[in-house]
DNA sequence: CTGGATCCGATTTGATACTG
DNA sequence: CAGTATCAAATCGGATCCAG
């Protein structure tokens, strides 16, 4: 296996890299979500539905210290800050399509669809 | 967000369902093992190098339980097993070859590369 | 409204020992 | 050789409180 460092962290192959720049439960949705169009903090909240402020938050810090979104604040009160995808952002959205679609192959082979849903 | 259960688990997208099935650290590197030719536990062992003996057994039992590769167990002393990709399993490497181009363009990105290897 | 910090339970992974 | 079982360590996620 080949192997290599980055941020103190071990990784085996490249796979695992991409992974954990935009993997996890979240990560993922959020860019998809910003796909079409610029978002507030609130907004990507609501939308998101079950996620939780920390999760949110930490993610979207992640997400912007990576390169994958830009986050724009305006010097109002209250605050309103405004998240859109970069180049890099955008990019991702590409590999998350393919992923889309694969997953709702499996989902199809797996009788997992509209029976499930709720 | 679209949701559904599968095996009493809350999914909230399609992704999210086909990452529970060959995401996590060693699925992916295992179907990649296998993408060429039939091997046996111990070789899978072999090359993995860092992968325990009890995540090794797991993931495999996971993959074939969910049919992405096939088990062949030889009746014979010592014990004999090999492993080898179901079609299913020749599916996802498409979208693992996918991933593993696109980790490879981050990780040039992030300059992360020969500097990083050991 | 946006976000950071803390505490804590749940899940994942690793080390180690045991078995046919 | 190819597993299984058990326990411990590390990581992740959620709830809650505080702040500009």
């Amino acid at each position: 296996m080949p192997e290599f460092l980055y941020n103190d962290k071990l990784y085996y192959n490249p796979v695992e890299f991409a992974m954990d720049r935009i993997g996890g439960t979240w990560k993922m949705p959020i860019l998809w979500r910003l796909r079409s169009r610029v978002m507030r903090y609130g907004e990507l909240k609501k939308d998101l539905g079950r996620i939780t402020h920390k999760m949110l938050s930490t993610q979207l810090k992640q997400l912007e210290a990576e390169g994958f979104i830009h986050r724009e604040a305006y010097p109002v009160i209250p605050p309103k800050v405004e998240y859109s995808l970069t180049d890099r952002g955008r990019r991702a959205i590409e590999i998350i399509e393919g992923l889309r679609t694969y997953g709702l192959e499996l989902m199809a082979e797996f009788g997992v669809g509209e029976e499930g849903r709720r």
